[in-house]
DNA sequence: GATATTTGACCTGC
DNA sequence: GCAGGTCAAATATC
């Protein structure tokens, strides 16, 4: 609980200092690279932590459809332990599993949920201009997790992504990436991270950006070049994005130019949240969904969900009338208590 | 060689 | 019978 607390604050008082150094950008001889960079990474900061708020049960509303209410007979097929009968018992489960959907506009590289996705499937779908891929939990079958999702890309904007969410993650990541989203890589270690090769991972991403961070506190100019090197920036997206796309910049184009870029739940069915540019790997390591739980025995968690997760106490109803004060004082500790 | 992705076939529910 | 969801062999990538 406190560890959310200080990464909510820490976002917004990021986005704070990162404000007041876009300021003493302003004049004109200022790069303009650089106030351009300053900009994307305070939306950063801020959708972060709208992101944390959603994360934690308050805006997002996500979608337990009525399809999933499970009948008696079909939860009996979910019982474990069937052997031969795995493959139709999985088919008959099919229905039975809680889910909600979430529409999400990406950019590349950002919607990282922190999760490992191995993709199973693509189908068309009738109706759907383009096609809808199926992925499952990395460790569903080394550690038995069985989340999975769906994602396909919107008709209406091709830069949203439908993305379904079904199953609870019970992988150890759902645990250990909690622990990634903002402690250092010392603790990251502490805490016990499942894989070398992750650590170097985070140790890695937090380099990366420690230097963006640096250039920008020493206003050095940031090289477009490694703007462009995706692999540095955008290290994982896990969804189908077209290179093309992804090449051309248009997913940045139409973050910039899309008032939807901020949470803005659009639809009664859906809710948009935004990632952007710059070093989103933080974020996705460690999103925590506080998900509505159904009454059945498979709960809906979303993959930058957790079961196990701490859950930010806070009352939003608050917040969703609370005008954004410039002044205010996001570490003020009275707010959050 | 291990792991991930692609894709056609198969299964289930409607 | 059709559409959606999953499997699994083939293929690609690291």
């Amino acid at each position: 609980m406190d560890w959310e607390r200080n990464m909510l604050l820490n976002e917004l008082t990021q986005g704070r200092e990162l404000t007041n150094l876009l300021r003493n950008h302003l004049h004109p001889s200022s790069p303009h690279e650089t106030r351009q960079v300053l900009l994307e990474k305070i939306l950063c900061s801020y959708e972060k932590a709208l992101s944390m708020l959603n994360w934690s049960g308050f805006m997002v509303e996500t979608n337990p459809r009525a399809s999933t209410v499970a009948s008696p007979a079909s939860i009996s097929h979910t019982s474990p332990g069937s052997d031969a009968s795995d493959k139709k018992d999985t088919f008959k489960k099919r229905k039975t599993c809680s889910e909600w959907s979430e529409q999400i506009r990406v950019c590349p590289g950002f919607i990282d949920d922190g999760y490992c996705w191995r993709k199973y499937g693509q189908k068309d779908i009738l109706g759907s201009n383009f096609p809808r891929g199926y992925y499952r939990c990395t460790y569903r079958y080394s550690q038995g997790c069985l989340a999975a999702k769906q994602v396909q890309k919107s008709d209406e904007d091709p830069t949203i992504f439908d993305v379904k969410y079904r199953g609870r993650h019970t992988c150890n990541q759902a645990s250990s990436l909690i622990a990634t989203t903002v402690p250092s890589a010392t603790e990251y270690k502490a805490k016990g991270g499942h894989s070398r090769q992750m650590q170097h991972q985070l140790e890695e991403k937090q380099k990366q950006s420690k230097e963006i961070v640096l250039s920008f506190e020493t206003g050095l100019k940031v090289k477009t070049e490694e703007l462009d090197n995706r692999d540095n920036i955008f290290p994982s997206f896990p969804f189908p994005v077209e290179s093309e796309e992804v090449e051309n910049g248009l997913f940045v184009k139409s973050l910039m130019e899309s008032d939807k870029a901020f949470v803005s739940p659009a639809t009664s069915e859906s809710n948009y949240f935004s990632v952007s540019p710059f070093h989103m790997d933080s974020f996705g390591l460690g999103q925590n969904v506080r998900t509505p739980e159904s009454d059945l025995t498979e709960i809906i968690s979303a993959p930058t969900s957790v079961a196990n997760s701490p859950i930010v106490d806070l009352d939003v109803s608050s917040l969703e009338k609370l005008e954004f004060d410039p002044s205010f004082l996001f570490d003020n500790p009275e707010f959050f208590s």
